[in-house]
DNA sequence: AGCACGCCGACT
DNA sequence: GTCGGCGTGCTC
C-alpha cells in the first residue's frame, strides 16, 4: 500500500551498522576503491564490508555480483555489491576484513536506481537486501542461461610473419599444416571444433600447436542471439518483432492505427500529458468502468513518452497475457517485450539483454516485470491494479503495484493504475490526494452498460446448484438470438465435497485441513491446496460405513449440465483443468471468436479481460463462493468478481445483459455490482473497515508460522505474541495469535498473528526487532507478510 | 538461511 | 569416558 508518500523524511533511517547506502552515495562508475558492501541471499540484515585486492578493484562495480568468503568456515557464497569506497565504514577494523574472492558478473546486473529500489524493498516488506535483489534479477540472467564460455583461437603476428617466410611450414605434420590454414583464413574467430570440422582433423594437432606456443586461445562468453525472434507463440504471423533490426532512439514515429479518442479519453490524456512530458512523479488512478477503452488510454499515453525516446513498462494479471492483449501492443508498436511466467531461462535471459541494451519500447508482463531493467523509463503503467495476483507469496512479499509506485518515485517517472474496480487502499489514496484520480465513466461509442439482475436462489424451486430455471431461459434465449454467452463459477472440479452421511466427516486432504474435491473426469479426489490426489473411497476413511454422499458444484459438473440442456450446442469449459497444454487457452478463446462455441464457462479464468463483442449474456452462477470467507475483503473481492464478468457483455453493437445467481441479494457487494456502482459500495465498505481497524485505514503485519507439530507452534506464537506486545508501542496493536483459517496445509500447521496500526513503521520497525529475539524452535518457519492479501 | 559452538542424555 | 541431540548466535 506505498502510495509514495514517505519522500519528505517519513523513510525510516538507515539503523545498518556500517550504512553502505547504495546507490545515491556511491559513485556510479567506481573509483577503484579498496572497499566493497556485499549483500548475500540470506536473512541477514546487514551491509557486509569486503576488502578488494587489485584485480578485484579494478573490475569491480554495484551492481555486479561477487563470490566472497562468508562464515567460520570461508565458504563461498554469492553476493552482489551494493557500494564501493575508498575507506570501510567507521567501527571497523580494515584489518580483520576478508577479501572478495571474484566479481562473477562483466557488467552490473542492476543500476543504482534499482539497487535503491531494492533497498527500499527490503525495509518495507521485512527481509533482506539481498533477498529482494535475488527476485530482481531473474534466474536466466544470474546464471546467464543461453550463453557458455567458449574457447577461441588466433594466430599471433610472430606465426603468421614465420609463415610468410616459409621458416614454419616445413616443421609442421601435414594435419598440423592443415589446422593453421584454416585458422588463417578464417575472418572471424574460431573453437577447436570449428576448426576439426573445417581442416577435418581431430583435436590433436591443434592442441599441439597451441603447445608450441604458435597459436594461442582466448577464453570468451558467448551464445544469447542478438535479438529475439516471435517467440510469443501466439501463431500470428504478421507479429513486427524485435527480429527487426532497432531503430533510431527516440525516433520511432507514433504509431500505426491510431483511433479517434473518445471525449473521454481525450480528457484524461489532455490531464496526463503534461506528466508525460515532464521529468517528475506523478501517480494516477485511472477509474474507467469495463468498456470505457482505458487500454487506450494507456496506449496513447505510452506513445507519448515512446516519441521522446523513453520506454514503457506495463504490468498486467498474468492471467491477462493473452494474445489478445500483446496483440494490441504489438500493432501499436515495434518493439514489444513480453514477459511471461512461463519463459524458459533463455528466453527470459534474452529478453532482459535486449531491455537493458535499450532495444525495447515497451515491456508488458506480470508481476516481476515491474524490475525490467529499462534504461530511460518514461512511464509505468498497472492494469487491474486491484488484481492481488500482482502480490507475490513468497519472500519478498511485495506488492508490484506499490513497488511500482515506488519504482516511479525514484526513476522521477509517471505511473498510471487503472481499474473499474480500484482496490480500496488505492481509492483511498486517491481521495487523499496522493494519487490525480481521473474518471471514464461511460463505455465507447455509447454503448450503455449492461443490465444486471439478480436471480435469488432462496425463491427458486427445483435448484441443484447449476443453473437455476431464469438462467437457463436467459441462456436459451440468448443462443436462440445468435449471441454468445459466457458463465462463471468460481470453483473447479465435479462435485466440491464428499461427505459421509453417517458420522458427518467431509473427506479431507491427508496434509491439509482441506475438504478434497471430486473431479469425476480423472476418477479422483483432488486437493486444490497442494494438488495431492486419492482415489474416491469406497466407504467413509473415518466410521468405515459405505454411502458416502457428493456435493457441491463446480465447473466440471457444470460443463455437464449445460451440455444435457443445450444439447444442440457447442459448449467449452475453460478451467486450469482443461486449459493445462500450452496453447489450449487461445484455441479456446479462438474458437469463442469465432463463433464456433456458443457457450463458454470457466472459473476467474474467464472474468478478465476478453473483448468478445457478440458475448450478450453473462451468467454469474454463484455469486457467493468468495462472500463468505473469513477475510477482510470478502465483500470487496465479491463486488469486484461480479463487476468484472459483467464487464464482458454487451461490448458490441447488441445490449448485454447479465444474471447473477446468489443466496444473498441484499449483500452490500451483490446490490451495488448489480448497480455498476463502485462508489456505493465504497461508501458502505469503507465506514466497515474504518469500523474494524482494517485497512486502508489500518495497516497489516501478518505474521505466519508453521511447523510439523500443531503445539510446537502454536506455543511458540504465543511467545512471539507475548514478545510483540511487550515491544510495541501504544499505536500498535497485536491480534492473536489464532489458528490460521486453514489450519493445516502440506502436513505443516499454521498460526498467525496480526500487528495493525494506523501507519506502516512501526509495523515494520517492530517486526524486523522482534522475530531475531524469539528463535523458533527447530522445523518452525516464521514468515511475515506486509499487507498481505490472503488472510487464508 | 547455513554453520559452528556448546551444553546435557544414552551408548561403546 | 565419547557421539550426538538441537538451542543460540553470528555472518565483514
Amino acid at each position: 500500500m506505498f502510495d509514495g508518500d514517505d519522500q519528505a523524511g517519513e523513510s525510516a533511517p538507515d539503523e545498518r551498522p556500517g550504512a553502505w547506502f547504495g546507490a545515491d552515495r556511491v559513485p556510479p562508475r567506481a573509483a577503484a576503491g579498496p572497499y566493497a558492501g556485499i549483500v548475500v541471499n540470506r536473512p541477514i540484515d546487514q551491509v557486509l564490508t569486503y576488502r578488494c585486492g587489485p584485480r578485484v578493484a579494478a573490475a569491480i562495480r554495484p551492481g555486479q555480483r561477487v563470490r566472497v568468503p562468508l562464515g567460520k568456515g570461508n565458504r563461498l557464497a554469492v553476493g552482489y555489491c551494493v557500494g564501493v569506497e575508498d575507506a570501510p565504514p567507521e567501527g571497523l577494523d580494515p584489518g580483520r576484513l576478508k577479501e572478495v574472492a571474484e566479481v562473477l558478473d562483466p557488467a552490473p546486473l542492476i543500476d543504482s536506481r534499482m539497487l535503491e529500489l531494492t533497498r527500499w524493498m527490503a525495509e518495507y516488506y521485512v527481509c533482506s537486501w539481498g533477498q529482494a535483489l535475488d527476485s530482481a534479477v531473474p534466474a536466466g540472467v544470474r546464471n546467464q542461461a543461453g550463453t557458455r564460455v567458449g574457447t577461441f583461437l588466433l594466430v599471433p603476428e610472430e606465426t603468421r610473419q614465420a609463415l610468410k617466410d616459409q621458416t614454419l611450414k616445413p616443421r609442421l605434420s601435414p594435419k598440423q599444416a592443415a589446422a593453421m590454414e584454416t585458422l588463417c583464413r578464417a575472418t572471424g574467430p574460431l573453437t577447436i571444433s570449428d576448426v576439426c570440422r573445417r581442416a577435418k582433423c581431430t583435436a590433436a594437432p591443434i592442441l599441439a600447436l597451441r603447445r608450441q606456443g604458435l597459436i594461442h586461445s582466448v577464453k570468451r562468453r558467448v551464445g544469447l542471439g542478438e535479438a529475439f525472434g516471435a517467440d510469443e507463440g501466439d501463431g500470428e504471423s504478421d507479429l513486427p518483432d524485435l527480429a527487426r533490426p532497432p531503430g533510431p532512439p527516440g525516433g520511432v514515429g507514433p504509431a500505426k492505427a491510431r483511433l479517434t479518442l473518445t471525449p473521454e479519453q481525450d480528457a484524461v490524456m489532455a490531464a496526463l500529458r503534461p506528466a508525460l512530458a515532464g521529468d517528475g512523479f506523478a501517480p494516477f488512478l485511472i477509474h474507467g468502468v469495463t468498456g470505457s477503452g482505458k487500454t487506450e488510454v494507456y496506449l496513447s499515453a505510452i506513445e507519448q513518452v515512446v516519441a521522446r525516446g523513453r520506454e514503457a513498462i506495463v504490468l498486467v494479471p498474468e492471467i491477462s497475457l493473452t494474445p489478445q492483449t500483446i496483440r494490441r501492443f504489438r500493432r501499436r508498436f515495434d518493439r514489444v517485450a513480453v514477459l511471461h511466467s512461463h519463459l524458459s531461462d533463455v528466453e527470459r535471459h534474452r529478453h532482459w539483454q535486449s531491455i537493458a541494451e535499450g532495444e525495447v519500447q515497451v515491456v508488458v508482463g506480470a508481476r516481476s516485470a515491474i524490475f525490467a531493467p529499462a534504461r530511460r523509463l518514461g512511464l509505468i503503467v498497472i492494469d487491474e491494479e486491484h488484481e492481488s495476483t500482482f502480490k507475490q507469496e513468497t519472500v519478498p512479499r511485495y506488492h508490484a503495484r506499490d513497488v511500482a509506485v515506488k519504482r516511479a518515485q525514484l526513476e522521477r517517472v509517471p505511473v498510471l493504475l487503472g481499474s473499474a474496480t480500484p482496490a480500496l487502499e488505492t481509492w483511498r489514496n486517491a481521495d487523499r490526494g496522493r494519487y490525480v484520480k481521473l474518471a471514464m465513466a461511460s463505455r465507447v461509442e455509447g454503448r450503455p452498460m449492461p443490465a444486471v439482475d439478480v436471480i435469488d436462489l432462496r425463491r427458486e424451486k427445483k435448484f441443484t446448484g447449476g443453473l437455476s430455471e431464469s438462467l437457463r431461459e436467459a441462456v436459451h434465449r440468448a443462443v436462440d438470438d445468435g449471441g454468445q454467452v459466457i458463465l462463471l463459477l468460481n470453483r473447479r472440479g465435479y462435485h466440491t465435497f464428499v461427505i459421509c452421511p453417517h458420522c458427518g466427516d467431509v473427506v479431507k486432504c491427508h496434509a491439509c485441513d482441506v475438504a478434497m474435491t471430486h473431479h469425476k473426469g480423472r476418477r479422483l479426489l483432488l486437493c486444490h491446496t497442494c494438488d495431492a490426489e486419492r482415489p474416491c473411497p469406497p466407504a467413509c476413511p473415518s466410521c468405515g460405513k459405505p454411502g458416502l454422499h457428493y456435493g457441491g458444484i463446480g465447473t466440471e459438473r457444470l460443463e455437464k449440465e449445460v451440455i444435457g440442456a443445450f444439447p444442440d450446442r457447442v459448449v467449452r469449459r475453460m478451467d486450469s483443468d482443461t486449459m493445462r497444454r500450452p496453447g489450449s487457452h487461445e484455441e479456446v478463446l479462438a474458437a469463442f471468436k469465432a463463433g464456433d462455441v456458443q457457450i463458454l464457462l470457466g472459473t476467474q479464468m474467464i472474468a478478465k479481460g476478453l473483448d468478445f463483442p457478440n458475448v450478450t449474456l453473462v451468467g454469474v452462477v454463484n455469486a457467493d463462493t468468495a462472500l463468505h470467507l473469513p477475510d477482510f475483503r470478502a465483500a470487496e473481492r465479491t463486488f469486484q468478481l461480479v463487476a468484472q464478468v459483467a464487464g464482458r457483455t454487451g461490448r458490441g453493437d447488441k445490449p448485454g445483459r447479465v444474471l447473477v445467481q446468489t443466496y444473498c441479494p441484499d449483500a452490500p457487494a451483490i446490490v451495488h455490482a448489480v448497480r455498476h456502482d463502485y462508489e456505493g459500495f465504497v461508501a458502505v465498505e469503507l465506514p466497515e473497515r474504518e469500523g474494524h481497524g482494517t485497512p486502508p485505514f489500518h495497516r497489516i503485519v501478518r505474521v505466519i508460522a508453521r511447523g510439523p507439530e500443531e503445539s510446537v507452534v502454536a506455543k511458540y506464537m504465543e511467545r512471539l505474541g507475548v514478545e510483540l506486545r511487550g515491544a510495541a508501542e501504544p499505536s500498535v496493536r497485536i491480534l492473536g495469535p489464532a489458528p490460521a483459517p486453514i489450519l493445516k496445509i502440506r502436513n505443516l500447521y499454521r498460526f498467525h498473528l496480526q500487528a495493525r496500526c494506523p501507519t506502516a513503521r512501526p509495523l515494520q520497525v517492530l517486526l524486523r526487532d522482534v522475530p531475531g529475539r524469539v528463535p523458533a524452535p527447530g522445523g518452525v518457519e516464521l514468515a511475515i507478510d506486509v499487507d498481505p492479501t490472503s488472510m487464508l
